[in-house]
RNA sequence: GGGUCUGUGGGGUAGCUUGGUCCAUCCUUCGGGGUUCGGGACUCCGAGACGCCAGUUCAAAUCUGGCCAGACCCA
């Protein structure tokens, strides 16, 4: 086996490949993007939704669900919604062979399901907040190429729905959406860039939408999650309405808040090197794998003492391996790192004698550890490498921003690009055409680097009310 | 939406133009044996595929049609 493609000259091949080899999805079921998930795979989403379900609780949400068919009737009350999403809906339209007086969607986001139902909910402003997540599977028939995790028909979707008293309650929600994510992100030693996204690119229905972007090397970008603030935008045509103190009739002003397993693949994405992907060990299906080194003569002591460490190490909640397959050690080693797992943990005969070990991360960090303490060094050498590459990441994030003054230096971008801009549509285009991407949008909160004042627009070279947006290519 | 192309064991491929020693090949994968074992071992035995359905033919991986799946390019 030879190493993965370079990831810098040929990402979406890296891609591809390092989500093979590390075994998370498998691609060979017969539809078109609706993949398989491992066990491996599988246990790493698991572990991701646990961190959007903590966080999100955390802020004083509930877990619901909803159906997954939403009758035509109900999807069309929102004109900008329907068009947003008519042409990349699956219909059921049959049941049995009995056609469907109301045909079916399968939901490609669930706004159409619950709107009806909140407007039954809510009664009084006693009822609101409303604020309430389901984490279900979403489809959405993909045209284009599809990509495990990341362009995908199936979506595992959390999304957050939330009906607020005002307006400015909206916005407070919508803030404290993009706080949770923070953790989240923290968790996944990910660091990302809020934007809010130019009209002409927001969620359908939306009044604004707020989007959390990745840098993923060069110029390319991968969006993983949103927040939107739909106003009343929705709460009109599905009539959800309060009575105030006066006892007037209001709508509820709402939001959402939307992630995916696209979270996953950015970690691939993000972390990944030569030999695979690299996880941090929040997410990681096995924190610690343990490669007991056996020869013909020193009998069972390595396995036993590998063993004994990995069940004291579950006591502690460690999520551990121990390896004692018939591979050789060197076989091992590259499986368990194209695997991504954090920390590996080699035990020798005359280590197991002396009670201690070997432990080499998967960046690279290699020391021996024991006798003494050598439980709690082990959880101390995981908090060390999840700090190693939060830093590392944050060193590759700084990397990817550069400023660009003239609409020429956007061809060749080999970073995610912050121009200034006069914040027109026409602008707008010309600097998508430009960078052969798209407008991310206006950060919200601090730029990632410090550009100073925004200068003329890099389009049509307006000098007032200008402002920095950033420009990359979306995966 | 329009166009071009592709489909061969688990993965990657050759063969197809001109139908016939092709129970197809290589690299791997999987099962079993032996020698090994601190960075991708070696060796022996064995298993496993021509996308699906029709048609043409003495004979189809190969030709024809339909279907399914996928890739690329353009709007």
């Amino acid at each position: 086996m030879a190493e993965l493609p370079d990831k810098s000259e040929h990402f979406i091949d890296w891609y591809l490949e390092a989500v093979e080899v590390a075994g998370l999805t498998d691609k060979r079921y017969p539809v078109k993007g609706m993949n398989v998930w491992t066990p491996y795979g599988f246990q790493a989403r698991r572990l991701l939704d646990g961190l959007m379900i903590q966080g999100i609780e955390a802020s004083g949400s509930r877990a619901v669900e909803f159906p997954t068919l939403i009758p035509q009737t109900e999807f069309q009350k929102e004109k900008e919604h329907v068009k947003g999403f008519d042409a990349e809906v699956f219909w059921v339209t049959r049941g049995g062979a009995t056609p469907l007086d109301i045909p079916l969607v399968l939901r490609p986001t669930s706004e159409t399901a619950m709107y009806p139902i909140f407007a039954i909910w809510i009664r009084s402003h006693k009822d609101l907040p409303l604020n309430v997540y389901q984490i279900v599977n979403v489809f959405r028939y993909e045209t284009k190429t599809t990509r495990p995790f990341l362009r995908i028909r199936e979506v595992h979707f959390f999304e957050e729905h939330t009906c607020q008293l005002t307006d400015e309650a909206a916005a407070a929600r919508c803030r404290s959406n993009l706080a949770t994510f923070q953790g989240i992100a923290d968790a996944l030693a990910l660091p990302f860039v809020a934007t809010r996204r130019p009209e002409w690119d927001k969620f359908p229905g939306a009044y604004y939408s707020i989007a959390l972007d990745l840098p993923v090397g060069g110029a390319r970008t991968l969006q993983v999650g949103t927040v939107h603030h739909y106003r009343e935008n929705f709460s009109r045509p599905y009539e959800i309405r309060y009575e105030d103190l006066r006892g007037e009739m209001q709508y509820v002003h709402q939001t959402t808040f939307g992630l995916s397993e696209r979270l996953l693949g950015a970690t691939v994405a993000f972390h990944g090197d030569r030999r695979g992907v690299v996880f941090p060990s929040s997410i990681a299906p096995y924190q610690v794998v343990i490669v007991p080194i056996v020869s013909q003569n020193s009998g069972p002591i390595a396995v036993d003492a590998a063993r004994a460490l990995a069940d004291r190490l579950r006591s502690r909640n460690v999520r551990v391996y121990v390896d004692d397959s018939e591979e050789r050690p060197g076989a091992k080693y590259y499986l368990w790192e194209s695997r991504g797992v954090p920390l590996r943990i080699e035990v020798g005969p005359r280590e197991a004698a002396a009670g201690t070990v070997t432990a080499v991360n998967r960046l690279g960090e290699k020391k021996g550890l024991g006798p003494g303490s050598l439980d709690d060094s082990i959880l101390q050498a995981l908090a060390d490498y999840d700090k190693a590459l939060a830093a590392r990441a944050r060193v590759a994030f700084q990397k990817s921003f550069s400023v660009a003054y003239r609409l020429e230096e956007l061809k060749d971008s080999s970073t995610v690009r912050l121009v200034s801009w006069c914040g027109t549509e026409a602008c707008g285009h010309q600097i998508e055409q430009a960078i052969e991407g798209a407008v991310l949008g206006v950060p919200e909160g601090p730029l990632p680097i410090d550009p100073g004042a925004p200068a003329e627009c890099i389009s049509c070279g307006k000098a007032h009310e200008t402002r920095w947006v950033l420009a990359g290519r979306p995966l």
